[in-house]
DNA sequence: TTCCTAAAAGGTATCTGATATCTCGGAGGA
DNA sequence: TCCTCCGAGATATCAGATACCTTTTAGGAA
């Protein structure tokens, strides 16, 4: 909740942020992704200041995302993603372990209505990239069969997160999209946790890739509430893991990254 | 293919970027918000770099979100909010309308599931807050009878959001919180929108009144189920408020902020 | 003529050094 | 004891310079 405060009396902003304000309203505005921006010194002329705080200007809309920056070349405007929301949310379920349920429970929420979106309007193309993820599950699994490597793990957990992505982009609703891209990052920590309670709880990889395989099925048959269904038994389930691995062990605390 | 070069990951893009990186991971690992940096000077030191690419580094982060800077203090870790998610969606629903109701549809899905948590474990207080901004609505309605003016709409929209808001901090999940703000000021120019397709159909501000007082009736019967309905039932509303408000015409192209 | 390569031009990345202005805490006076 | 003022420390911004990368262009070879 910002307070009102119309008149921006706070103009003690700094030359490099009014800047930074000026051009993000110019790029959301008027500029489409791939056009690149003028020169550095162009634009310091522009605005009449140094070269340096155009470049810090810049430096700002790269940390929100807005711009590609790279040696030799002008910035370009990029096409947005998920990617500057997810360390927010890094940020959020690091505080205490309650965030990381909070952001389960949402994700929960915004993946149910991407099942039942996808099931509802999906493209053949769009079926055959979830189909192609659950493949790769499958051949992750089989290269060993207890996930014991890590590297074996890690190819596993990316099929699977790669499913889920298959499925908000088959939604058709691009903001889906970004926030599942978004959340993914934050659920990595949880998705190993989770691993390690469905063994726990004496389930298999295999019991795993048949509820993937059920949501796919749903959403094949063009059954939105039965490809919801699906979805929220399946999340629930791994939440029950998550917790039950979690259950007398606290999170650790160190970042896996 | 690049040259072996073993010590320097060529790959990583500027000094800047990964000393960013670095800051970033130490600011969402073990620093707590209100925190403040080392000073620029003693960063150079500790990175080996100058002090310039300390502050770029620290622009970025900045422009993430992460960091508070202001002239003559040290930059402070920030708490998080979703206003670095809110330009990122303003940007997403400039480049064509049909983003607007993507993230109409996303709304619905997160704020149904506000309204059922709200019901089931809400506080006293939280009740209370729901309650006065439904009260503001009312005041503002009663003082301006048809929203004539900007400011009596200007009042108005803001004890709508703030009742929305209410709703998303009494269901306790602190994700959903953050993404209602997150996404409260794109869907700002919507809401105007949707008043005058309200008008257009034929319905009063009583009726959006009435709307916001079942969905707070049925959360204060502790009703979840009821209250996702009231609340889905609402939003739907709304949704077909803009849509005929926007049928024969395109949505204006200029920002408003 | 066509294709490949190397130099030139333009751009960013980073450093050094200097000045202005702001914040905060402590010294000193009332 | 409390208020005021000042200096130390920190950031903000400027200017000039070098290194390296990317794109373009021009020239040479097939």
């Amino acid at each position: 909740m910002t307070q009102p405060d119309p008149d921006d009396r706070h103009e003690t902003h700094s030359a490099a942020s009014t800047v930074a304000d000026d051009l993000a309203r110019l790029i959301l505005g008027e500029m489409t992704p791939g056009t690149s921006l003028p020169s550095e010194a162009e634009l310091a002329v522009r605005y009449d200041v140094s070269r340096l705080t155009i470049r810090e200007a810049v430096k700002i809309l790269e940390g929100r995302g807005l711009l590609e920056i790279a040696r030799g070349r002008k910035a370009v405007v990029r096409a947005p993603d998920g990617s500057a929301f997810a360390d927010f949310l890094t940020s959020v379920i690091r505080y205490d372990a309650k965030g990381l349920f909070d952001l389960i429970e949402v994700r929960l929420s915004l993946e149910v209505q991407s099942a039942t979106l996808a099931a509802r309007h999906s493209t053949r193309a769009g079926v055959a990239a979830i189909e192609s993820a659950l493949q790769g599950m499958r051949e992750a699994a089989a290269g060993a069969t207890d996930l014991a490597t890590d590297a074996a793990e890690l190819r596993f957990h990316s099929f699977d997160v790669g499913f889920h992505e298959a499925i908000a982009l088959a939604s058709g609703n691009r903001v889906l999209g970004y926030l599942f891209e978004a959340m993914s990052q934050p659920l990595r920590e949880g998705f190993y946790i989770s691993r390690r309670g469905h063994e726990q709880r004496g389930h298999t990889i295999q019991d795993t890739i048949d509820a993937h395989q059920r949501i796919l099925d749903c959403i094949k048959d063009g059954n939105g509430r039965a490809a919801a269904e699906a979805m929220r038994f399946h999340l629930k389930d791994t939440e029950r893991d998550i917790r039950a691995a979690l259950s007398g062990r606290p999170l650790r605390a160190e970042p896996s990254q």
